[in-house]
DNA sequence: AATTAGGCATTTTTT
DNA sequence: ATGCCTAATT
């Protein structure tokens, strides 16, 4: 246990650790020690003021950092560690409401919509109204739905503003949407926060027993908190004033996801006997680094200046490397990442390649592979939202909850059960007019006492039928809600038909096996739960995981990852690619033409250089595929805006004679393997037998969570000009040329048969030599 | 009812 | 290039 942490402190620090009493705002610079800060702060409070764990709440912005800060709390204060509370707002705010949500109108078994649940629901909502997807985006919808919710905002007092026509429409679509939801007892990711809020709002003797319950309250990543986040902070702080609150408004990036900056403006007026600390000291990186973020961040014009300084060395220069195209840019990261692997400083681990957007990935997970550089990525095409998981998972609420009509319309006719659109549509229709939902629909529809003729249904016998049968599944199962966890689900995938559907898929039915295999396992840690609340609390964790969560910073692999979800990381090297208009200030915040838009790219650009400790590449692309083609890209204006003596180009530098073309040549024709020992022999002859097919890696983005994968053996196959080839669709044909295509070979084949000329890839194409 | 083909829009970041 | 939705086909 580790009693001596103040003397770890420089004096800025130690100020907002010591000061415990009322309301504090820490302004914490990038690599100021901020976290450090905060477990001491609590340590502090425990061990020196005597202040019971339980009376201490930390909130955090993902689950990763709420558990590395129970990790650290855990090394300082033993078993103490635990009695603190340290979650998200979202996890936060879900325990509140499964205790007192009656109170809002929340059944204590209601299930959280995520992302694609919401915008199914936008969707039904759409048709329900009669109002046409191509001229409201369902995406757009939401997105100002989430947007009035994020501050308090409701569909009555929405409704109420004046609005144009379009607001009109939203106002519309926003009522049968939290209708839809209460129906379904569900709850989405703002609901969360502003059911809090009214619950706290009208029961006052609730929020005071919260109030009593968190004396000391502590926000981190302040700065990207919402109204109705900060609105929830300040109803439990409201007596004890006790709220510290930690940001950098530099870091600010979630504007998007309604983040307000201004609540740090609102902090000072609420709260104006609070004390103001910066901490400015940077511990994290090399003086050229912190001087280059510095400056650019001077760009900026909404913001108040900081006096950012390190007792670090000045270290090296900022790496600009410019490529050719994208695939050039992956290949020039790649090999320098070799070279610094080899250079024995560095491991894996500390590597991390930074983008704007996940499409930017793809390329380096190839060249990942290519190089046989393990790699994490983290996003992408999310583990949850895997269709085979999403409907297991949607069979599970409807069996908490059979009224989700959400979660019944998806599975109704999952595997194939006879149920199609319209039957689907007839159950809708009858639930709309009856006010019920399409379980209770069905029920009554099935029913034989009931009299369903005044209804004037339209259903087939057979679909009767088949709907009955659905009906027996779903009270079958239900019958087994309380049993154990896994036992549930294997049920839930056995009965459905969903395991035989899954063995008849030749294709992807295997790897979607394997996928609810994983998902099971991932259930384990909750089986032990009495009765259903194994299930209600799996539920919970399945809509509340961030990608951030999953990475693994022990793992030796180098981590590929957004600008955004790194925030808050560090890495000894740090790669930003992309450093171009178009994608670092992207498209769209250039195109609105806000300059506070742009102001948001620059500091996302800041956060990403400052990640680093002690080297910055920072890379870009001449040009880059678009829609299709290939489309020049015109180097970030955010390079320009870094002081160029703090910059070193080594094609500039060293070799200017060169032109990105041979360049270009030359490195696709480098040897990607060369510390791979068995790579010689393999690429040496066209040692391929007809039967021996050349398999593509598998796409790299649909894995796992967080893929961490080797690269699979590189293709060693080649046809050259002249072969005789067979191909099952077009024929006889001879090779015309043949030549690398990322990973795969191109084939260029001339067809006897009336196909002619094709581009054919050799791992996709079936080619048989003659 | 289910599968397939073709047309259309589309690309930011996520608790 | 990809994905999503509608229309056409069996």
């Amino acid at each position: 246990m580790d009693t001596n942490f103040l003397d770890e402190l420089n004096i800025a620090q130690k100020k907002a650790v010591e000061n415990t009493d009322g309301p504090v705002l820490i302004v914490a610079g990038p690599g100021s020690g901020k976290t450090r800060v905060i477990t001491s702060r609590i340590a502090y409070l425990i061990q020196r003021q005597g202040v019971n764990p339980y009376n201490i709440a930390a909130v955090t912005f993902t689950n990763k950092a709420a558990s590395e800060m129970k990790d650290r709390l855990s090394s300082m204060l033993g078993s103490d560690a635990a009695r603190v509370t340290a979650s998200t707002f979202h996890s936060f705010c879900s325990m509140v409401l499964r205790r007192e949500g009656a109170a809002v109108g929340l059944d204590r078994d209601f299930v959280i919509f995520d992302d694609d649940d919401q915008i199914d629901t936008i969707k039904k909502a759409m048709k329900d109204l009669d109002i046409d997807p191509k001229s409201f985006a369902p995406r757009n919808i939401l997105s100002r739905i989430s947007n009035s919710k994020s501050q308090l905002i409701d569909y009555e007092q929405f409704v109420k503003q004046k609005g144009n026509y379009y607001d009109e429409v939203v106002g519309r679509v926003f009522e049968n949407y939290e209708n839809t939801l209460s129906q379904s007892n569900a709850a989405d990711f703002d609901d969360l926060l502003m059911k809090t809020h009214d619950l706290f709002l009208n029961n006052p003797s609730v929020l005071e027993n919260y109030q009593n319950r968190f004396i000391y309250l502590m926000v981190d990543e302040f700065q990207d908190t919402n109204i109705a986040q900060y609105g929830i902070a300040k109803q439990i702080a409201g007596t004890h004033r006790n709220l510290c609150v930690v940001g950098d408004p530099d870091q600010s990036i979630y504007s998007w996801r309604n983040a307000d900056i201004r609540n740090i403006l609102s902090f000072r007026d609420d709260f104006p006997e609070a004390d103001l600390i910066p901490l400015e000291e940077n511990y994290r990186s090399t003086q050229t680094i912190l001087e280059g973020a510095r400056e650019l961040i001077s760009a900026n014009k909404e913001r108040v200046e900081k006096n950012l300084w390190t007792r670090n060395d000045k270290g090296n220069l900022i790496t600009v490397v410019e490529g050719y195209n994208e695939d050039e840019e992956a290949h020039l990261v790649l090999k320098e990442i070799v070279r610094i692997l080899d250079s024995g400083k560095h491991s894996q681990k500390d590597i991390a390649v930074m983008y704007r957007v996940n499409a930017q990935s793809r390329t380096f997970e190839m060249a990942c592979q290519k190089y046989r550089i393990p790699y994490q990525i983290v996003g992408g095409i999310k583990f949850y939202q895997r269709k085979e998981i999403k409907d297991i998972t949607a069979y599970l609420r409807t069996l908490l909850n059979p009224n989700d009509s959400i979660s019944l319309a998806r599975i109704i006719n999952m595997p194939t059960r006879g149920l199609g659109q319209r039957t689907i549509n007839e159950i809708t229709r009858i639930a709309r007019v009856n006010n019920l939902s399409m379980f209770e629909v069905i029920e009554k529809l099935t029913d034989p006492d009931s009299e369903t003729e005044t209804l004037g249904i339209q259903l087939s016998k057979r679909a009767l039928n088949s709907l009955e049968q659905f009906r027996d599944l779903i009270t079958s199962l239900r019958s087994k809600i309380d049993n154990d966890l896994i036992n549930l689900i294997d049920s839930v995938v056995q009965q459905t038909g969903y395991h035989k559907y899954l063995q008849n898929d030749q294709e992807q039915g295997e790897e979607r096996l394997e996928n609810i295999q994983e998902y099971m396992n991932s259930a384990r840690e909750y089986a032990h739960m009495e009765n259903r609340e194994g299930l209600t609390t799996f539920l919970e964790s399945v809509a509340l995981v961030s990608d951030i969560d999953d990475l693994d910073d022990s793992e030796e692999s180098i981590t590929l990852i957004t600008l955004h979800q790194a925030k808050g990381l560090e890495f000894p090297a740090v790669f930003m690619v992309g450093m171009e208009e178009g994608i670092l200030p992207h498209r769209r915040a250039i195109e609105t033409g806000d300059p506070s838009e742009l102001e948001e790219e620059r500091r996302l650009c800041y956060v990403g250089m400052t990640r680093a400790q002690s080297l910055l590449y920072m890379m870009r692309a001449f040009r880059r595929g678009f829609r299709g083609g290939l489309e020049p890209s015109a180097p970030s204006r955010f390079l320009s805006e870094i002081p160029r003596n703090l910059i070193h180009m080594p094609g500039l530098d060293n070799q200017s004679t060169e032109n990105s073309t041979t360049r270009n040549q030359k490195s696709s024709q480098a040897n990607p393997g060369k510390n791979i020992k068995r790579s010689k022999t393999m690429r040496t002859q066209n040692t391929v037998t007809s039967n021996n097919r050349i398999v593509k890696p598998k796409s790299p983005t649909r894995r796992k969570r967080v893929v961490n994968k080797i690269a699979p053996p590189i293709p060693t196959s080649s046809y050259s000009a002249g072969e005789k080839v067979s191909h099952g669709t077009f024929g006889e044909g001879i090779v015309m040329n043949c030549e690398a295509s990322g990973d795969d070979l191109q084939v260029t084949v001339a067809f006897k048969s009336d196909a002619g000329v094709k581009k054919l890839l050799a791992s996709l194409a079936k080619l048989t030599k003659l």
